[in-house]
DNA sequence: GTATGTATACTCACCAGTGAATATACACAA
DNA sequence: TTGTGTATATTCACTGGTGAGTATACATAC
């Protein structure tokens, strides 16, 4: 059957995205990602020029929906800044309790190709990190926060680093503390502080 | 000519380190690392059984020499706990500026095996960094912290935190930002932090 | 009747692991 | 001191399997 055209290559997004997260971009074969897309290799290489076409296209459809989901749950959770942020933390340690989660496709993405510095996936890996570092700036700066960026970049790393963590150890405990961490670094940049002891 | 024996396997150890580290364990053929251990691969597995265990053996190496590194920088550093901590982080980013730096190869290898949560290269990385946090915790319960695990886990965040997002960016100064994040914490855990604002 | 898709069936390269044979060093015996 | 056995160490040549990418042909829609 031709003619279902974009329908056909967002399918294959979709099963690459499924095949290379939970198993990485080197184990996975195009072969699996057709197979799972319910079409032929042959097929697959009509939509798409190569496989690291293929894991770009991947990480590209990763972009959006996560930063969405961390806006959400910043944006619904209760309380001031730092209670937000800690939010984020908290939703995240949630989804790794689930067995099929397996860290950040960005940076397993680039763990993988650490010795193809200017590969295209982790070009966009590189730019959904900025992003969400961006989003964090603009709002730290919104609340009058000193120093935003580099607030931003202190959360990013324990956002990161909970990732790595976790993964290593399967204990989402990990994304807690990190939540704690970057609860306490807010509270001080805000100046909150002077007020904990005696 | 027979009789080496150990030299031969610390040998082929330094070659898989070397390739591994900067190649990945996945790209990287056993041909390529008997190849450069000035082998052929059936002599390889005569010393080891599978790749699997040779991987094992290139991640059990990096333990030691790791931790002592780390050991050494905070030793050597002049001033107190939060110095010495950051002269940890300081000390990283310059090694993150060696071209050849590739990250950390535990959490790189975790990130290439995350479907196998059990593979013994994942264990040898869990172990590699619980020891750590071992020996942070341990520094900080002598300095009368009242929670030093907390801390030493805030701090292993960081650390592993900016590992990824320095190789993701190729900004080794993300590495300064941690270190000053890790400072930060160490010095409100210490409650120290009354003084700073009026 | 030409654009767009899709499938079958291939090529060529690579790769983990093995079979069978060989070379060396050392122990002990003659 | 010379021979001989045995564990250690090494090589060459191979297998079975997989993987990325392609040549060619066929089908459908407009």
């Amino acid at each position: 059957m031709p003619r279902p055209s974009e329908p056909t290559r967002e399918r294959i997004v979709q099963a690459a995205n499924s095949l290379f997260y939970s198993e990485g971009i080197r184990r996975v074969s195009v072969d699996e990602v057709a197979a799972k897309a319910g079409l032929t290799k042959r097929t697959l290489y009509y939509h798409f020029k190569s496989k690291d076409d293929l894991v770009a296209a991947y990480l590209a459809a990763r972009d959006q929906p996560n930063l969405a989901l961390f806006r959400k749950w910043f944006a619904e959770a209760e309380g001031g800044l730092p209670a937000k942020v800690d939010a984020i933390f908290k939703n995240l340690a949630r989804s790794a309790r689930h067995p099929k989660w397996k860290g950040c496709g960005f940076l397993r993405t680039s763990a993988e190709l650490a010795n193809m510095p200017g590969h295209p996936a982790i070009r966009i890996g590189a730019a959904h990190k900025k992003k969400f570092e961006d989003w964090l700036r603009a709002t730290f700066a919104e609340q009058g926060i000193a120093d935003p960026l580099k607030l931003a970049r202190q959360i990013l790393l324990l956002l990161d680093g909970s990732f790595a963590v976790v993964l290593l150890h399967r204990d989402a405990s990990y994304m807690e503390t990190a939540g704690e961490a970057a609860r306490m670094l807010i509270e001080t940049a805000m100046g909150k502080l002077g007020r904990r002891r005696s």
